[in-house]
DNA sequence: GCCAACGTTGGC
DNA sequence: GCCAACGTTGGC
């Protein structure tokens, strides 16, 4: 079982907007990254963890996690012409984009913020994708050790 | 709003 | 294959 961080936009979709959806689901359909892309459906497995990150927003940080209850299928925004995230390229016999379902585990009581993690970065989360220089991927790997160490955080 | 960092595109 | 130009991300 592997371990992640997806981030969103709270002003776009956040926890609050998980939760409230039906049966705490959604797809993380949008992702325009082809690394992000490759994760999502090369490498994430059901049941493997996620947390849940808020980014571009007042006060950037962990504010939950979530369960991958779908593996990676094609992300159907990329046909859709009037989709924020249309992608002319991706032909539907070829999908370019790929998505997978999340379902909302947990909210925390208080979010770990951004400046928290980074008190840490040159110690218990040494070498966090999320905090290397000029990170600007929406999915990345978390390594079983930050993942208890940032649970932990939230307890 | 600024700007550093990065990914992608396209000309050559 | 190189690299400049461009667009996007995302913290501040």
């Amino acid at each position: 079982m592997s371990y992640w961080l997806m981030k969103s936009e709270p002003g776009v979709f956040g926890i609050d907007d998980l939760a409230k959806s039906p049966r705490k689901t959604t797809h993380w359909d949008g992702v325009r990254n082809f690394q992000a892309r490759n994760f999502m459906r090369d490498e994430m497995r059901r049941g493997d963890l996620a947390f849940f990150y808020h980014s571009s927003c007042d006060e950037p940080g962990v504010v939950g996690i979530v369960e991958i209850v779908k593996e990676g299928y094609p992300d159907h925004t990329a046909f859709d012409k009037h989709d924020d995230h249309f992608d002319a390229d991706s032909d539907p016999a070829n999908p370019r984009w790929y998505m997978v379902d999340v379902r909302m585990k947990r909210k925390f009581r208080r979010a770990i913020t951004l400046a928290t993690l980074r008190e840490h970065e040159h110690h218990a989360l040494k070498g966090l994708a999320l905090l290397k220089r000029g990170n600007r991927l929406s999915i990345t790997p978390v390594s079983a050790a930050h993942w208890k160490f940032i649970v932990d955080l939230a307890q």
